[in-house]
DNA sequence: CACAGGATATACT
DNA sequence: GTATATCCTGTGA
């Protein structure tokens, strides 16, 4: 993180996860000397059935139905990890999807770890994200804290578009994907149907 | 730019 | 067997 950022409390995950989403747009994210700027991410609640939580408990969305700050990170389609932070409502596997973010240190070892030179792809899409940033499973489960990472309070008022989210089936007319207006470093352009 | 197809763990029908 | 909170590569407009 870089100097002069502080910490964001435990309070902050005492929210639900569309608050929590659309305030951690413009907040710096940083893992093991790496990170950047949060410009998109997603809520997942309680009764929503877009989410892993939606039925129950199962091996793999555990650690949703964790304390908030909770992290929740989960394999999808065998290949790509996803990194979530677990919110209030306490136990009721409500989390936030953090989407991409724009690289803002670390960036030869994220560049490395991705293989790729054009920085706009580093952290753009949630499987790139911890790839560039090597968080794996290994942490899932684990407390902010406990895991090593580091939220950044941010600075001023981002200019924050809802939007549906991505990739998924059902509820696709709730507006919790929350991004960042005008940032380059997105996963998927904002709609053109979205007023603004 | 828009697709199509492959990789492939986990959960559900 | 089918779907999934994805990404990459190849082909063709």
């Amino acid at each position: 993180m870089s100097p002069g950022a502080r910490p964001v409390g435990r309070a902050f995950f005492d929210r639900a996860p569309e608050v929590v989403a659309e305030q951690l747009i413009g907040c710096e994210i940083s893992y093991g000397g790496c990170g950047g700027v949060v410009v998109e991410a997603e809520a997942y609640g309680q009764r929503d059935p877009a989410s892993h939580s939606f039925r129950g408990e199962t091996p793999r969305c555990r650690s949703m139905f964790g304390p908030p700050a909770t992290v929740y990170v989960y394999l999808l389609y065998g290949l790509h990890w996803c990194l979530n932070l677990v919110t209030e409502p306490r136990g009721t596997g409500a989390a936030v999807l953090i989407r991409a973010i724009e690289p803002t240190h670390g960036v030869d070892e994220m560049r490395a770890r991705r293989g790729v030179d054009d920085d706009r792809l580093l952290c753009a899409g949630p499987g790139r994200l911890t790839q560039a940033l090597g968080i794996t499973g290994a942490v899932d489960g684990m407390s902010l804290r406990a895991a090593g990472l580091q939220v950044g309070r941010r600075r001023g008022e981002p200019d924050v578009a809802r939007v549906p989210r991505i990739g998924i089936s059902r509820a696709t007319d709730l507006p919790w994907r929350m991004v960042a207006r005008g940032s380059r470093y997105l996963s998927r352009p904002i709609p053109r149907s979205i007023p603004g």
